[in-house]
DNA sequence: AGAATGACGCTGA
DNA sequence: TTCAGCGCCATTC
């Protein structure tokens, strides 16, 4: 089955553990596309929300939500997602990326 | 077709 | 530690 890249990335994204956190970067390589960090971004932008997809638990690799006025505010509930699953998020979108931090299989 | 954009990552200061 | 610059590559105009 050819799946799209933005598919890829969706079914990278579904496998992080509820109370996990992973990193663009992080799923770019699970997918195979190692430094196309940015791509993994795109593909959670057109993700039509509501969905069934934990986009918010992908996080940048500083260990922060990716504020951008592009998000129209989805990144402030991206911030309420993660606290309603026990992640301390602070005020500037900072998370403990570290304690948190999802392995992925392979 | 060519140029510009972007929910990033890394290195250097 | 934080801030700024450069590189990466698919999508869009």
């Amino acid at each position: 089955m050819e799946q799209t890249f933005d598919q890829r990335v969706w079914q990278a994204v579904a496998l992080i553990p509820q109370g996990k956190l992973a990193t663009y970067g992080q799923i770019a390589e699970l997918i195979g596309a190692y430094g196309c960090a940015r791509q993994v971004g795109w593909a959670l932008r057109r993700l039509p929300l509501p969905s069934d997809i934990p986009w918010h638990r992908v996080v940048n690799a500083r260990g922060c939500i990716s504020l951008s006025p592009s998000r129209e505010g989805s990144d402030w509930m991206q911030r309420d997602l993660l606290l309603s699953e026990g992640i301390p998020v602070d005020e500037e979108g900072r998370l403990p990326l570290g304690p948190y931090r999802w392995h992925p299989p392979g």
